[in-house]
DNA sequence: GTTATGTAGTGGGATAAAGTGGGATTACGA
DNA sequence: TCGTAATCCCACTTTATCCCACTACATAAC
């Protein structure tokens, strides 16, 4: 189960270091594809497997769920976890998430997001506001 | 059943020792994660599991129930107990409780609590005024 | 009443590991 | 062939982890 937040750094080359407490779990293959939110997934390879059948039995006939894989599938990019656990962001991936240096890392059980640093915090603040609402929700699903 | 209330101190090494009359029962391993009214939860690991089997159920496609996972999962750490009987709290969730140098741990049935000391008086003090209201309430449950 | 003994909570130093940056080498496209 | 980019490797800095020591309070013994 992956859980909880890291700020890290996007170095000049592009490279994202995983928290140790990620690597075990991930594994060397990953996929890395534009989130929801602004935020970019990155599922284990065994995940994403799992993820991509589901979408390829989707109705292509409608337009929606096309829509839906198109923006999955191609902004999708399989990538390996270099020697000192490091994984490389495409431009094209760094620019939808609007990264830059300051980068959060946060697992969401099983998927790590990527998130600008910026967009997350005011993404939290957006939350707690919401708190006691969750509080409620949280009661009704017997969660706490 | 974890109760009692203790006054700790987190030292500059983000390290919490828990009250010994926890120890026993929470185990090695423990989750702590953002909490409600600007506490944290502590959980022992067989709780946690508990909590995030229910989570990972939740539907992605709402973006209710897709903020809350966020704020629960990445909210949440695993650490273990070390061998003085401390756990470790990383910066982002001290920094959510507003934690300083004096720390309530406060037992809370199946979870362990951890408050800024002034927070916790502030929040006792409210509740207490609203006493009368509660009696009520406990009495209307057949509580007392 | 005073002195041992033990345990809980706290603090600090030494060591290990994680995260980060940069150079050198290799591959690739113009 | 040159220039750019990707990959590998090493080194530095900071943070985490382990281990031991000190103090305060409590209980037990004398």
């Amino acid at each position: 189960m992956l859980i909880g937040e890291y700020l890290h750094t996007l170095d000049s080359k592009k490279r994202l270091s995983l928290p140790t407490k990620y690597r075990r779990e991930v594994g060397r293959k990953v996929v890395i594809t534009r989130g929801l939110d602004q935020c970019l997934f990155m599922f284990p390879l065994a995940t994403w497997k799992g993820i991509a059948g589901k979408l390829e039995s989707l109705p292509f006939g409608q337009s929606d769920t096309r829509g839906m894989s198109r923006f999955i599938l191609a902004g999708a990019v399989d990538t390996e976890v270099d020697g000192a656990g490091r994984i490389l962001i495409p431009e094209f991936l760094k620019e939808f998430a609007d990264l830059r240096s300051r980068v959060i890392l946060a697992g969401v059980s099983d998927r790590v997001e990527i998130w600008n640093d910026k967009t997350w915090e005011e993404y939290k603040r957006r939350i707690e506001k919401s708190a006691e609402g969750m509080a409620q929700t949280l009661g009704d699903l017997g969660i706490l």
